[in-house]
DNA sequence: CTTGGTGCAAAATCTTTGCATAATC
DNA sequence: GATTATGCAAAGATTTTGCACCAAG
């Protein structure tokens, strides 16, 4: 009677745990919101609205989804935990996996873009203290790192094009 | 012959590095430019576009500037490293002072909003290994961490009505 | 007189919302 | 049959941009 207990503790799947959230407020898990919350975790990749919308609104079996409605259920998806914004980037909120998924920050380059994720446990105690001493009751956190990789930093031949700058 | 490297070392005022800055471009340190540097200055209050321009658009003596040009101008000092985004609140942006102010992050309240800041060199200090370790060249970072304030966190009397979630 | 700058209004983005229709309990 | 959900298009909100006129070197 040991449910694994480790960083990550999975016992149902996203689509359950959504069906949960959605019962704690009387709504129900539609076809729309099944086809969603399945295409959110088919890859662990980061993604934004756009990306979403542009593999499910333009499907074209009786899989598409609207973009309003993946809007509202990215919102829900939210609120349930099963993912979480880690990002912003060219205006977009861009999220990734928080459900099944252990915590972790990440460092962005500047110059491409790339996200790279890395763990470090003395950080999230290093805050649950500082949490503590000033009274706050810490539920999460956000940490972004910003840089050149290690791609963009090598200036030799392999001198990247793409600056997209600020 | 020693400059002061502490943590904030201001030899020059923010409209001086904002003027350098534009310098470096072929550009010029306007009036408008000069007053929008003043204003951002003033107070070290956390601020977002709306608000600036609240501030400086509607005034009646020859010190307006006009909405574009803010936007502009606010583009221009946080490339130049004088204001830096810190957060997103209610779809803005939100900047604070990141020339010759200590390098620190902030506890952001879900339930009220504010922000509590605090340093912590060791989570610096921890960010340098971790960077250097994935070859990465940190420039800064951004931390938020989120929950209730001590504030919101105090059920007695006060219960929070909303109880979102899990 | 050539380049840079401002202000206005229009445009561009991403996101939300009103409403009619459809599905579900 | 009442409530919840979807999709569409329109609306909202913030930020950007084209353009004419002004300013500075």
């Amino acid at each position: 009677m040991q449910a694994a207990l480790a960083n990550v503790s999975v016992s149902v799947s996203p689509s359950e745990k959504y069906r949960e959230y959605l019962a704690t407020k009387g709504l129900r898990l539609t076809r729309e919101r099944s086809i969603i919350v399945e295409e959110v975790f088919a890859y662990h990749e980061h993604f934004d609205a756009e990306q979403l919308i542009s593999r499910l609104a333009q499907k074209t079996d009786g899989r598409r989804v609207s973009r309003s409605t993946i809007y509202r259920s990215l919102s829900q998806l939210e609120e349930a935990s099963l993912i979480r914004k880690v990002a912003r980037q060219e205006d977009r909120d861009v999220y990734e996996h928080d459900y099944g998924y252990p915590q972790h920050d990440h460092l962005i380059c500047r110059k491409c873009g790339s996200l790279t994720e890395f763990q470090a446990s003395i950080i999230s105690k290093a805050l649950e203290e500082i949490a503590s001493k000033h009274g706050f009751r810490m539920d999460g956190h956000r940490l972004e790192v910003t840089g050149l990789c290690d791609a963009c930093c090598r200036p030799p031949e392999s001198r990247p094009q793409k600056l997209n700058l600020l």
